[in-house]
DNA sequence: CAGTATCCTGTCCGATACTG
DNA sequence: CAGTATCGGACAGGATACTG
């Protein structure tokens, strides 16, 4: 990897990147939520070329979001399913669709998030699991656990995001 | 660009990416929350190039989400801060953050999110803002008012995220 | 249909040197 | 301190041809 590595850098939004930092490996799994599992699937819905399909693909099943299982036997066919930890992505997929559409949808939004069984459009929003309170400004970063004394004389003084 | 273009394209998790998806740009978002606003704070926070740091700096404020603002006549300095916009791209920081930590910290968590006042830990969770309700699985994403034909033609389906 | 194999280009990115 | 200028390498990504 000619990036700098990652690998051991603390913090979970760098290590989330490398992962997922690509960018078609975000809308790979933004079809794999739509219900795409096959690679012709995914070829025609992005327009992808086929060897970069590829790439991605086995990045996303190394890095353990996706599953290539083998579906049939002759000919051998694979298809690619969504494991618990490439499921539980889909919170920054809600966030980012939401602010994309807040943000960029000059000519108005072209496609919404509704509830499946009342049709009502959606609006994401973070909140607190345990309180239920909104996110605002102000959530403090801090040393966790497995901190390092480097890392926490850095968050020592109050970090926000 | 060489990348097929999404300029026109109606997903706007794609348009996102289009703004934000360069690796460095969430890193150098994350870092303004953290409170940084000075070339050299995201130079030595990062441990990124110059050049490239001018890019992404450039490339973040004519997307509208930092803003360069000058803080000093003589000799002239320049600040980089939060736009609206930029600052409303925090939720995706949030469970990118969340995200990381649940899957990608082996050997702990090392650093986590607390209230700001009470000092407890913070779990990001994702829920409708209308309703309080969580977002689970099967969100449907549907045509909105500005799409085209196609679109709808696409998302007719049941389509979730 | 589900890929693999080549080849090519753009550009992301790092390293370094330089400037007001 | 806050950048700009230049160079070079790695690789993402595109286009196309080919295969079981």
């Amino acid at each position: 990897m000619q990036r700098t590595s990652f690998d051991q850098m603390p913090c979970p939004v760098a290590r989330s990147l490398e992962e997922v930092g690509e960018w078609w490996s975000i809308l790979i799994l933004r079809d794999a939520y739509y219900g795409l599992t096959r690679f012709d699937q995914f070829a025609q819905s992005l327009g992808i070329a086929p060897n970069m399909l590829t790439r991605r693909l086995k990045g996303l099943c190394e890095a353990g979001l996706l599953e290539r299982r083998l579906y049939q036997e002759r000919p051998p066919r694979h298809e690619y399913v969504l494991t618990d930890k490439g499921r539980d992505f889909r919170p920054v997929l809600w966030t980012l669709f939401a602010w994309g559409n807040r943000h960029l949808a000059p000519e108005g939004e072209s496609v919404v998030l509704t509830d499946p069984e009342t049709g009502d459009a959606i609006e994401p929003m973070v909140v607190d699991a345990r309180t239920g309170r909104p996110l605002a400004k102000g959530v403090r970063v801090v040393a966790g656990p497995a901190a390092t004394p480097g890392l926490r004389r850095r968050f020592e003084p109050k970090t926000a995001i």
